[in-house]
DNA sequence: CGAAGTTACATGCACATGCATTCAATGTCC
DNA sequence: GGACATTGAATGCATGTGCATGTAACTTCG
């Protein structure tokens, strides 16, 4: 690798930094305040609305997410506790969780959908780009 | 704002958080277990090499980096305590305090920035984005 | 069936972070 | 000069995260 192409590396990562920093702490902030509810745990709402039951397992929720299984635990306890999702035995396998949008968590998500997008608009161009070289 | 351009932002907002999570939890992980120092203190490392003196001043450092002033002065006390940086009153305006690469700090920052260019080059490809549209 | 290994989730713990506050030094205005 | 506001940095506190571990349920293999 060139000296030239290793600084064009070094300056996309600080533009990834800058980028990543500025929206996600205004997403982070405009959620919380407006909805009571922070990132992650919109995230989780937004997969849950995406699955089309509505209905996922742990596992296959942390698989989407960029969290940790312990902390996609605490999430979760946290929607529940808020009133947003439900969490209830698998009957196939007992070990496993099913996660449950309720009515107030699909209400909360489309609400705060409104600001995640506000707030991407104001701080995002739409350009896709292949950011990813290797996972 | 069109729908198809609002999802154009939305995929590019999850671009974004892959790809950030990926490479700052390798660097992350790179930098620790090589280093035994992380991110943020490799940042902070960064910028002072990048100072023609090697020294600034805590709040111009912080200007630097995304980091709270709390978190900073946290970092930069984790510094002084591995013997990277010094951390000395200035005599001009006697609130401020001034942070100064030791020997060791070049050093150990030499090596890191070895560790972090291979990182960065496994994950990320060379082309600059304009991701930012508004700071 | 029964023992050993694996999987799904929760939790104790350590730690980095942001916010609010504190404290000292500096600046401003009269 | 003296009162009040502002600034630079440190710190108490609450919180979110990852790692290691614990526990129950499932699987495999004899």
């Amino acid at each position: 690798m060139s000296d030239a192409g290793e600084e064009a590396i070094v300056r996309r990562w600080r533009d990834l930094l800058a980028c990543y920093s500025t929206v996600s702490c205004a997403l982070d902030r405009a959620l919380q305040d407006a909805h009571g509810i922070g990132m992650s745990e919109f995230e989780a709402l937004d997969r849950l609305v995406d699955a089309t039951c509505e209905q996922r397992r742990m596992h296959d929720l942390a698989g989407d997410m960029y969290l940790s299984q312990s902390a996609l635990s605490r999430t979760v306890a946290r929607l529940e506790r808020a009133g947003l999702v439900e969490r209830t035995m698998c009957a196939d396998d007992r070990r496993a969780i099913s996660v449950t949008l309720t009515e107030a968590g699909r209400e909360r998500h489309a609400q705060a959908r409104r600001t995640q997008r506000a707030v991407l608009a104001e701080h995002l161009v739409p350009e896709p780009v292949p950011v990813r070289a290797n996972a």
